[in-house]
RNA sequence: GCCGCCUUAGCUCAGUGGUAGAGCAACGCACUCGUAAUGCGUAGGUCUGGGGUUCAAAUCCCCAAGGCGGCUCCA
């Protein structure tokens, strides 16, 4: 049978073959390209060139499919490249892959983009749109490419390394396996606006990018390496449509409303004074309570599963950190050394060499120490020792980022040592031990990555490492999520999985970390005896839940948007008096939800009724209580909840049985 | 750490070489009010810090600190 492929339905293109009989002739706006025998193809070639066979699969792709989008934008990408050079002629090409809402193409360029460049720069975008250039497709040889590209020296860098081109090195979108295309952009009378070296696919032409934005520039490394130059990046969005566009636009806007250091601020629950150092928090009274409530019931439930609680001190001698490696692999990363006690004669030689002392990166050698401390049995195993430990990481000034990743922190740290065949058992409760406690906290859509080991920048042997990979795959496996590799990602000691929790507008955040360690239990000469009164040396878990409470907190204030759920709510009820007379009856109320555990407050201030629901309702308080005459004659009190919903006249001790139910049951209202 | 941008009152922001401004917040006075802002007034700033150019700098230049967006790195 015979198809039609559009490119434009007045030049639609005769295409000869079999298929599974796909009419793909429709609306030119809405398929960007197709799919035959599951390769994803532009419009701008004969589409059944080079496919052999009877029974081709023809799949049309719209452009609002997850494949279309990526088409959409890294046409986007090309359109917007054509217009930097054709406002810098000097500006040599980087690569230009469609991200996540978007695109981004580098340049190396003698001066970074300024904010009208980028104005600017859409207008030129417009401008090629609106002369609807064709996306021409034209396979090349090596020559050939060198040839035509030869002003682009970072193309002719990928056209020479296509052959050690993989899918994650993003040189993919430019050179695919072996056969290397170029895309011409032709004008109406068929003159070559653009050209660029590219795999494909493309729309068919320019007019199917209607609605996209440059949003930022910002420098990166060519291919994602500091030792190279660094490049112009420009990052831009593109959508089927400029409703979508706005509603991108307009998503963001939302995100910023919740972003953590803002509402830190707005709610009063934490800050980052400069004079303390980046990276550095304090938590303010408001910010406290809900810190606080959140280690209170995580302390229960690991009371409740066995652990027990230790504490260890903030600094130490590097030895420490020379036994565990730290020192070796971690350097960096660490605080440099105060050193101490050393002490000099007259004439300045050193007569006590002295001591270096470093705060502590991490609280696993500290609890290495604690098992150490004396003779260890199987019966004590498996021993989980707890602690809410601070520890101190020296991360690079341009990385600090509000709670997110700051230089010092406190993580819900745990070290559980057990023998080599508890650890499948330990591990698998474990992690259902993590994600029943997230779940209480509002998360409850997660995935998990398996970080697997780094060779340039690790300890121990292969067997080592497999075995606890291997161990760590089993209890992924029980939890039933969904599982991405991170190879080369672990620490220098042992393997990890990360719980990746989705927030409330889906974004995700690591969160929990689970490593088996096989190195440290080693290097600290960890032994416990066994039934059969052999030494043995344990197994090491490393986990923390919230990863440190810090993130948490933030990562929970931007999940909320600071609208916690009542117990965690700072201020879980505020008291508001129609007018001063019932500031007393309010107080009695008050009193009685205090005595449940309740943490409440009445407005007493001069301001009016209505100014205080607004000052309560930006405060994002669960429960506004009003009370005025009437309810004050009938034992009540009013309520208004954060969503403006109303219940009038509640007699007040069904008001306190609300209130208290909604915090025990850890409800969001 | 690298690149760019930014830093004016507690917060949000005007002010672009010629005597530092507004709104909100704070404080005071009056008002005593039924579900998102009562009115009037007071106070608050070495314009992030340091150096330079200039008759004159919040404004132009240099350095530092802090922040923002990325890169790289990470809990």
């Amino acid at each position: 049978m015979s198809i039609t492929v559009a490119g434009e339905k007045s030049e639609g293109q005769q295409v000869t073959g079999t298929t599974t009989g796909l009419d793909l002739y429709g609306d030119d706006k809405t398929i960007v390209a197709v799919r035959v025998n599951g390769e994803l193809r532009d419009l701008s070639r004969p589409l059944l060139d080079g496919v052999e066979g009877a029974e081709i699969q023809i799949e049309p792709v719209g452009n609002a499919s997850p494949d279309g989008l990526a088409i959409l934008r890294h046409s986007a990408a090309h359109v917007a490249a054509q217009a930097v050079q054709a406002a810098h002629p000097d500006a040599k090409l980087g690569i230009g892959p469609p991200i996540t809402d978007g695109f981004y193409y580098d340049f190396d360029l003698a001066t970074p983009f300024t904010p009208e460049d980028l104005k600017d720069l859409e207008k030129r975008m417009t401008r090629i749109v609106k002369e609807r250039q064709r996306f021409v497709r034209r396979e090349v040889s090596d020559d050939e490419a060198r040839a035509e590209l030869a002003q682009e020296p970072y193309k002719l860098e990928l056209i020479a390394d296509k052959g050690g081109a993989t899918a994650d090195d993003g040189a993919s979108a430019e050179v695919g396996a072996g056969q290397l295309t170029i895309y011409d952009n032709l004008r109406r009378d068929d003159s070559v606006a653009w050209k660029d070296l590219c795999r494909g696919p493309h729309v068919p032409h320019t007019g199917y990018l209607p609605a996209y934005a440059l949003m930022r520039s910002s420098a990166a490394y060519w291919r994602g390496d500091q030792a190279n130059p660094q490049l112009q990046r420009l990052y831009g969005t593109a959508w089927p449509s400029r409703d979508e566009l706005k509603a991108y636009q307009t998503r963001l806007e939302e995100a910023a409303k919740r972003d953590h250091r803002r509402l830190g601020r707005e709610l009063d629950l934490f800050s980052f004074p400069d004079e303390i150092g980046s990276g550095l928090a304090v938590f303010h009274p408001k910010g406290g309570v809900l810190r606080k409530a959140m280690e209170d019931y995580s302390r229960q439930r690991h009371v409740d599963a066995d652990y027990e609680f230790v504490y260890s001190p903030h600094i130490t001698k590097g030895e420490l950190f020379e036994i565990s490696g730290h020192l070796g692999f971690y350097k960096d990363g660490m605080f440099p050394p105060m050193h101490l006690d050393e002490e000099r004669d007259e004439d300045g030689t050193v007569r006590k060499p002295g001591q270096d002392y470093y705060l502590k990166p991490m609280n696993c050698p500290m609890h290495c120490l604690i098992f150490r401390s004396r003779g260890r049995s199987y019966r004590e195993l498996p021993l989980r020792l707890f602690e809410f430990g601070s520890v101190y990481r020296y991360e690079m000034s341009g990385v600090v980022h509000g709670l997110t990743r700051v230089r010092g922190m406190t993580q819900d740290d745990a070290h559980i040592f057990c023998t080599v065949d508890q650890m499948a058992d330990e591990l698998t409760s474990l992690l259902q031990f993590v994600l029943d406690l997230l779940k209480d906290y509002g998360l409850d859509d997660f995935y998990l990555e398996l970080s697997t080991r780094d060779p340039e920048k690790s300890i121990g042997t292969d067997e080592e490492w497999e075995r606890a990979t291997a161990a760590l795959e089993q209890a992924a496996a029980a939890s039933g999520l969904d599982l991405v590799l991170d190879p080369g990602g672990a620490a220098f000691y042992a393997p990890k999985i990360s719980v990746q929790a989705r927030d409330a507008i889906g974004r995700t955040w690591q969160l929990s970390t689970i490593q088996v360690d096989l190195m440290l239990p080693e290097r600290f000469g960890l032994e416990f005896t066994g039934s059969d009164g052999a030494r043995q040396r344990p197994v090491m878990i490393h986990r923390a839940l919230f990863g440190s409470i810090e993130r948490f907190v933030g990562v929970l204030t931007e999940h909320y948007a600071g609208v916690f759920p009542p117990w965690l709510s700072p201020v879980q009820v505020i008291g508001i008096p129609v007018a001063a007379d019932y500031n007393d009856y309010l107080g009695e109320v008050a009193a009685k939800l205090r005595a449940a555990g309740v943490r409440v407050e009445v407005d007493t201030s001069d301001d009016r009724m209505q100014k205080k629901i607004r000052t309560a309702q930006q405060s994002k308080v669960p429960f506004m209580l009003i009370a005025g005459g009437e309810d004050a004659e009938a034992g009540a009190v009013s309520f208004r909840f954060r969503d403006g919903r109303q219940q009038n006249k509640v007699p007040v001790d069904e008001a306190v049985a609300i209130i208290t139910d909604a915090i025990r049951d850890r409800v969001q209202v």
